[in-house]
DNA sequence: AGCACCGATGTCACGCCGCGACATCAACTT
DNA sequence: AAGTTGATGTCGCGGCGTGACATCGGTGCT
């Protein structure tokens, strides 16, 4: 393969990161962010589905590696430890730290692009469910380990970006994982 | 108010669901949708802010019925309980269960319309954090009882829709709930 | 009756999106 | 040098979504 591969696709990311950030994302054309690329629109196209994966091209590779997590896991028979375990240890910072902040603050600061984050949640959490059921997991159980797991890392996971990263991810995800347990046993220990 | 008034709005809804189901969604585009109709794609715009939109029209309706529910709720001491029960009861079929299963299958058959779905769901929680939180329950319990309590209702949800609305909901959902507690504390009676 | 008003709809025009088809150009291979 | 391969550009199109304005038919008031 040649060497001039990745150059595009990376200046684009990083145009329409700036772009975004500057005039907001809705006022942001693929034109605009093509030309401060140096390619074509045609060519944004190419590495990109739409205007919005710009944010969201890591999310498969994310995906990937917290799906085989699970099947690496040496023990499943606490599902819902497993999976929010597994999210709460991922290095969610990235090679990046600052195009991580910009990547925050631009999906932040727009409505329609919660949208795409939930279905990236999703995704992975889809992928939760495959992995649980090969190693054994009952479908149901699966299914509700999964999903519960991932809204509860979701919480864990907003009150640390919310301290901006200097809070301790793992002990805010224990934290939420109490809570649940005293939300699913009312009335007995822990309530009073 | 002139009386013609809802005739566009009923007529292009049909319209759509009957072209979804002949052709696919992504198949079908506005102008087709609004020439069976007999109205203009201006119109169609008038009424539905996007193509997809059609086949979630009712759902803020929805969303602010759930939501007075949880307002409404007699004691919200044990919130995941309060909102997985008020899901469970809610009438989902609705006026007409022929649009209901129509709409069921499109969205089934298209991908693109989970994630619609999966913003309306997320909509109704969040309308839940708001609702708990003024009935006095503390921030992040909120957030993980109408997060979880969502989630654990989806699942049965799902089942029963799988059952063709035969199945009884409000069993489903605590069978979900009685399995959510045994994910919640492994290693405890019914894991061994 | 006549008239002013108003809401639903149509008409026109526009810009953006996303992609198929094809041409081009640089680098690597033999 | 010639062929191959992969990235990019050019052209063109159809669908999407909206602003601005015209139209037309009821409504209500005089």
């Amino acid at each position: 393969m040649p060497r001039w591969e990745q150059g595009s696709a990376d200046r684009l990311t990083r145009a329409a990161l700036e772009l975004f950030e500057e005039q907001g994302f809705e006022s942001t054309s693929v034109v605009e962010i093509a030309d401060r690329a140096r390619v074509t629109t045609r060519t944004f196209f190419r590495y990109f589905a739409d205007k919005a994966e710009v944010l969201f091209a890591e999310s498969e590779r994310i995906r990937a590696t917290l799906v085989q997590a699970v099947l690496d896991a040496p023990d499943v028979s606490e599902p819902l430890h497993v999976v929010t375990t597994i999210l709460a240890e991922f290095d969610w910072t990235g090679p990046g730290m600052e195009l991580q902040r910009q990547r925050h603050a631009v999906i932040a600061a727009n409505p329609g692009l919660l949208e795409r984050d939930l279905i990236k949640q999703h995704d992975i959490a889809t992928g939760f469910i495959d992995a649980l059921q090969r190693r054994g997991v009952e479908e149901t159980a699966a299914r509700l380990a999964a999903r519960v797991g991932s809204q509860v890392f979701s919480i864990a996971y907003a009150q640390w970006v919310e301290s901006d990263g200097a809070a301790d991810l793992a002990k805010l995800n224990d934290a939420a994982m109490a809570l649940l347990e005293t939300l699913v046993r009312p009335g007995r220990a822990g309530t009073a």
